[in-house]
Order: structure tokens, then C-alpha cells, then sequence
DNA sequence: CTACGCTATCGAAGCGCTTCGATAAGGAGG
DNA sequence: CCTCCTTATCGAAGCGCTTCGATAGCGTAG
């Protein structure tokens, strides 16, 4: 390693000029990755490029997927593959992409070749000629994110339904609030669409995106996502769920310990969806609800289950969206002597079991699989761009209680 | 969005046919990514291609950077650039690329021209032409992870690292263990170099990519990374200054509850490296130590507990590695009654801090930045590509003590 | 039997860049 | 004053693929 990748780069310039040809083929053709991957060299049928010789790397036989065994491969081109299948550089390419109706016997020959060769389309080259460059990216804002705990899942998910489906995926990280960066990538040519995470209510991304006309999946949505293709939490299903669970135990009185106020005003949606939603649908269960507004600190979150606990009749059950809120609250109560979920059920909003089994007692959520979130969008995404569906897919996913140990039955007789 | 992002790819195939040549230059030279990006278009200074016409462009004026009200953009190439600054395209390209000598005068005039016209080289053009492609990617095994909590900060970090030194970052997800994905991946030539999250101490990666000479960086170690680049925390001082800062406040007995039997056969590096370094360290400082072996589980976790607190004397601090394990520790002394930390002190190894203040008490840790890891590597990487350094960079990142609320001087008088 | 329209295939022209050999312009040495 | 170098710049040939227009072959209708 190091800098040794570099070694066959001082090349004596000389090696097409001593080559035969070969065939139809001269040597030229079947130039070896050398330049670029030192130490791999393509096999020829007569002649030896001199700075495959001076790599040390013996060629014999005829263009095969053989590995030698001092690291010397072979990387078949569409050329290669043509020639074994006995047609043209262009039918290959069509019978690959389908592009043109090319007879059955004459596919199976050029896959058939494919296969032999083991050939890999060149990406760069593709994404030179072609329109499609098989890139997507992933924006991801580096500042924060509510909801963090399903970050890396979204992302996994992403990166394997991508690869699953052909695609690449880029990472690209930017400040929220800015696309300047974003718009470099775009005019370098480069994606074919993107997903967008931690989508604010107001986000100026997706109108660089629109504008740009690069396709994009939003997981999570924009204020009015019409006609945007996204993938998010079901907020109100979620909120209707939790409160519909709590009155089920017989809660009858309940506490929302909400993000502090900016979360609002920066327009995280998911925050504002649930808030609004809880509110509706303790309405429709008949059931009191308390929404507060807290920083994400120890004393803060104390003061808000004060406040919560000082309510006539006092708060029996309390949820929360944010995983630090949860753990706050649950630490709030301990402090306070009071006993989950004896004296005060908790529970969490969409919030990822990792983080709902690092709590104690394990905290009941209600929830999704986060990867679904990564899945869909990914998925979707790529839909659209290859034309699969006309519609706009927008998907809200339902969310269901994950019952773990922070909810029970309000105590009859506290206070 | 959704389908409309393919709407003139229907295109009549007409355009350059009716087209004048402007200057030296034909309006095919000009045209426009409106094939690849839907309503973008080129300044033409005469004539308007029928393509452009039809998506209701209207072009004028010459080859600017301006962005047009209708979301109408220019995109310029390196020719543009070239015809700007009044030299031929080679010499633009070895002004950007400092391959050959270029006067200063000139290059001055080709970076002027660049500024102005808001140049961004096309990525896909470099990567096919030249022998950089301009990638790294990220490999990461989706199966499990441990330290599972350093993920997106790792992730993260190489992501704005890459893109600061002009790399894209590339996600690759592979079952760990496989490297045939990783392998296709290198063939395409698309990748400069690898950055390799999660490695284990025999890892098949490593193999495959030095095996195709794809300059890589471990995020972790194998066993023997012998002139291979990585960055790691440093075990060995990470444990060493749990050790003294438990023994600074007074402990003398200790228990350490390290993953599962499973995770050391399955060669993970860093949970050999700690037990191995907890063991020596607690011998050099003259505590004693009990280490136990435990199930990611709460009855596993409670066992262990009762298995350390059944010693004689009793265990007055205990260390962990992961944090599940954390936070089943913490669980089960709670469950056993015994409060954290006048009972028992917890510390956390490696465990990041947004872990750390889900449990409560918010747990001490010893443990250093994640993003280093990532940005280190990142960084490392590049260098090497780039032959900054001749040498091989090997780092250890050394951890601190973050004191929390699970860590205090031994109960005297306990049992 | 010829004209016509299809379909499957081919050839060639790029995509936007890097890189290599060639060349013009000076400077030094004879 | 001419030759030989050196240095800065240019021109052109690709990189490996897609795509467009052209063409050969064939079936069908006139």
C-alpha cells in the first residue's frame, strides 16, 4: 500500500509502438489497467506491451476472467465482450440496456459472453455517454437531526436497495439550510437523483433540487411535498396509536413533553405533524392531553414533569418524540421518587429499539422500522427515474406499539 | 417531479441539423445537458436548437454563468473555459492539474476564466480519462457492528473530509466477511481507494483489495496491519486510563463484562485488544480484575453481575465495551438494588456520548471523539493517494476520561 | 417480380476530460 | 549567426460507453 499504487504511473511511453497486431485487435485495445490499477495486465495473444513486461506480469492465452495468482486480472470492456459474442460494439450495448429490440439468439449470445468475461460496465464511461449516470445521493445535513437514533438504519437500507437496484450511493453532507454545495454536484453531471434526509417543512434543497430538475425522494416531507415524491413517519397514525394505547390502559390524563419551541420555528415537520396530531387525537379519545415545551436538558426536563405532575388531575402517562427527551423524562421521574411505570407510564415516539432498549426499564414506542424508511425511499426513487411507476409515490408508514416496560395501568390511588 | 424529470428525453432528434456554426465553435459543441437535466439549457449565441425551443428555453447573450429565472442554467466545460481564457483545452487541463509546468500569467488567466464561468470539471469525464477517479467508498458490513454507536459519526466525518479534499464518498454495504460485491466494485474503475469500517483481525477485504492494489484505510485493524494505513482507538491506553482512573478514586476490585465468547472468535480486534490491555493494565496498577464473558441480555447481564459481586472481595467498579452492555449493567444493579455509583461505579470504554447520555446516571466514559476516526482515516487515505506522505500512516487515537454520574469513590462499608 | 416497410444489426460520432508527442519561442554556447 | 536545449503551449488521440442514422435482410402487398 501507501504510495506504492503509484509505481507503474512512470511509464516509458513506449509500449503500443512494439506491439503487432493482433487479429482485427492490436495490442493498443487491449491496453491493460496498468495506468490506473498497477500490476494488472490483460492477457494477449502475441506480444507484450513492455510496461506490462516491466510490471513483471506474464500474458498468455486468450482475454478470460482469470485471476493469476500474483494479483494479475483481466478487465473485460463491452469490446471484448462483442468479440467473443461475434456482434458489434452497439448490439452489445443494446441487448445490456434494452434499448433497442434486439432478437432473442443474438441476447443470449452477448450474455452468454457477459457471463464468460465477467464483465462489469465501466460506470464512468456510461455516465459520460449515456444520460443516466447510476449515482444517487444521499444528503445528509451535518448539524443535527432530530429523530438521530434512525440515521445509520435509513442509511444502510438506502445504500443496499441502491446497490440491489444498479445504483450508487454518494454521500454528500452539507450544513442543513445550504445547497450550494449540492448545486456543484448536480452541474458536475454526476447524480441521477437524491435522497433527501431530515427534510425541513422549508427546505431549500429541494428547490435547488426542482429547479435543477434532478429527481429527488424526500424522506420525510416538505410543508406542501405535492407532486414530490416522499416516504415518511405516519405522525398522526403514530400519535393516534400512542394515545389510543394509553386509553386503553385507562389513562385518562396525559403529558407531551415536546422539543423545545426552535424545533418548531426551524420546521422540523415530523416535530409540528406529531404535535398536532396528538392534540386531535386525544380530542377524538376523549382523553386530557398536556403538551410542554422543553430544552433537551436534565433540569429542564424535570421542570416539564413538575409542571406535567402539578396538573389537576395530575398527568398519568407521558410521551415523547425525542430520544434524549426520553431519557430525560425517565430520569426526571426517578429523581423525583416517582416509579415508571407504577406511578407515571412512558412512552416513546418514533424512536429506534437500539435506542428504546438503552433506557431502563426498556421503553415502550410506537414505531416502524427505520431501514423501511431507507427502503422505500431508495426505492421509490429509483422507480421514478427508470419510469417503472408514472404515479408520484408518497408513502406514510404506519407505526405500531412496540410494548416494552415503561407503560401499565394508571395507579388507582396516587396523590 | 416523478415522471416529468424524463419528459424531453423524447426528444426529436433534430437539433444540430438546423443549427449555424457560431464562430469556431458548432452549436453541437454547445449543446446542453437538457438530455440529461430536463430545462437546462446552453447560451447559444445564434440559433436555438429545436430541443431547447420545445422545453420553451429562450437562450441569448454568450456562454455565461447566469442563472435564468425559469431555472435555466448554463453548465460550462472545460472548452468554454479554454475559449475564455484564450488557450487551448491541454493547457486548462494541466493549469487545474499542475501535471506540467504552466506560466504563471497563464495560469492566472485560466483560473480567472474557471471563476468566471463557474466551472466545475465533470466527474465522470476526469474518472474515464485520467487514471483518479475521484472516489473512495465506504465499506460497511451490514450485518451487526460492534461499537455500533460510532457509526454515523464515523460515517459522517469521512463523508465531509472526502468532500473537502474533493473525493466523493461512495457507500458500499456488504455482508461482513464477503468481498465479491467489493471486488465488481474495484473492476468498474471506479474507486481510488477504500476506507473499511468494522474490520476484523482476519478481514477477507483487506485481502481482496491490496490483492487488486486498491489503496486502502482501515477504520479499526486486522491483526497484523503491517504497512497497511489505519486508524484505531488506542485500546491499550483507552483501558490503561480506565484502570488508573478507577484506581485513582480508590477502587481496588474490578469487573470487566466484555462481549460474548462469539465476538472475540469472530476476530473482533478491538475486544481482544481491551481485554488483553484491561488485564495488563489492572496488573500494573495493582487492582484486581475479574473478567466475564456475557450475552447481549438482561438475565446474561444480571448473572454477570452476581458472578462479579459474589467475588472476594466484591467488585467496587465495573468496565464494559459495549453499550448494550452498558446499559444492561446499569439495569442490573438496579434490579439487585444497589445504586450506581455509591454501590457500584460504571465505565463505559469507546462508548460515544450521545450513548452515554441515554442511560441514567449519564454514564463515564473513556473514550475519544468518533468523527476522528472517520476524519483521520478519510484524511490518511487521500494523502496516500495523493503521495503527501511517503509514509505509511498508522494512528492510535488516545481516549480521555469524560466523568459523568456512574463513577465515585468506593462505599467503605458495603456488605 | 419489384417496391415498400419492418426489424435486427452495424458503424461512427461523440460524451468531457487527460495525456503524450510535437512545436514554437527564447537563451546559451560555439 | 547557427545549433542545441529548455520551457510553455498546442493538437490530437484516446478513455469505454451510448446513441443516432444507415443498412442489410426479409416478408408482404401490389
Amino acid at each position: 500500500m501507501g504510495p506504492d499504487h503509484e509505481r507503474c504511473h512512470g511509464d516509458d511511453g513506449a509500449d503500443s509502438d512494439e506491439l503487432e497486431e493482433v487479429g482485427t485487435r492490436t495490442t493498443r485495445e487491449l491496453r491493460t489497467y496498468g495506468t490506473r490499477l498497477n500490476a494488472c495486465g490483460i492477457v494477449v495473444a502475441a506480444g507484450v506491451s513492455k510496461r506490462l513486461a516491466t510490471a513483471g506480469i506474464v500474458l498468455v492465452g486468450a482475454m478470460q476472467p482469470t485471476v493469476t495468482s500474483k494479483g494479475v486480472w483481466t478487465v473485460a470492456r463491452m469490446a471484448d465482450v462483442a468479440r467473443l459474442a461475434g456482434v458489434s460494439l452497439s448490439t452489445v450495448s443494446y441487448a445490456l440496456s434494452g434499448a433497442r429490440p434486439i432478437s432473442e439468439s443474438t441476447r443470449d449470445r452477448v450474455l452468454w459472453a457477459v457471463d464468460q468475461l465477467n464483465y462489469q460496465p465501466n460506470v464512468m464511461a456510461r455516465g459520460l455517454a449515456g444520460r443516466r449516470a447510476g449515482f444517487l445521493a444521499l444528503l445528509l445535513p451535518t448539524d443535527e437531526a432530530i429523530a438521530d437514533s434512525f440515521m445509520v438504519d435509513i442509511i444502510v437500507a438506502a445504500a443496499e436497495t441502491a446497490r440491489e437496484r444498479g445504483y450508487h450511493l454518494l454521500l454528500w453532507t452539507e450544513p442543513a439550510g445550504e445547497s450550494a454545495g449540492l448545486r456543484d454536484l448536480m452541474r458536475r453531471g454526476l447524480i441521477d437523483g437524491a435522497l433527501l434526509l431530515s427534510v425541513r417543512l422549508h427546505d431549500p434543497r429541494v428547490a435547488a433540487l426542482r429547479e435543477a430538475d434532478v429527481p429527488l425522494a424526500m424522506i420525510g416531507r416538505t410543508q406542501d411535498p405535492d407532486g414530490c415524491l416522499f416516504v415518511d413517519s405516519d405522525a398522526a397514525q403514530a400519535a393516534d396509536a400512542a394515545i389510543a394505547y394509553l386509553a386503553e390502559l385507562g389513562h385518562t390524563t396525559l403529558g407531551y413533553v415536546g422539543p423545545p419551541l426552535s424545533a418548531y420555528t426551524d420546521g422540523f415537520g415530523i416535530v409540528v405533524r406529531v404535535h398536532d396530531s396528538l392534540v386531535k387525537s386525544a380530542e377524538r379519545h376523549g382523553v386530557r392531553l398536556y403538551p410542554v415545551f422543553s430544552d433537551l436538558n436534565a433540569t429542564a426536563f424535570r421542570k416539564a414533569m413538575t409542571d406535567l405532575l402539578a396538573e389537576e388531575p395530575p398527568v398519568t402517562a407521558v410521551l415523547a418524540l425525542d430520544d434524549t427527551a426520553v431519557a430525560g423524562i425517565l430520569n426526571g421521574l426517578r429523581s423525583m421518587q416517582l416509579s415508571v411505570p407504577s406511578d407515571v407510564s412512558v412512552v416513546g415516539l418514533l424512536i429506534s429499539s437500539r435506542a428504546a432498549e438503552l433506557t431502563w426499564p426498556h421503553l415502550t414506542t410506537v414505531t416502524h422500522d427505520p431501514r423501511e424508511l431507507g427502503r422505500l425511499s431508495a426505492s421509490a426513487l429509483i422507480d421514478s427515474l427508470e419510469g417503472v411507476t408514472a404515479e408520484v409515490t408518497q408513502i406514510l408508514l404506519p407505526s405500531e406499539v412496540v410494548e416494552r416496560s415503561t407503560t401499565g395501568a394508571p395507579s388507582s390511588g396516587r396523590r
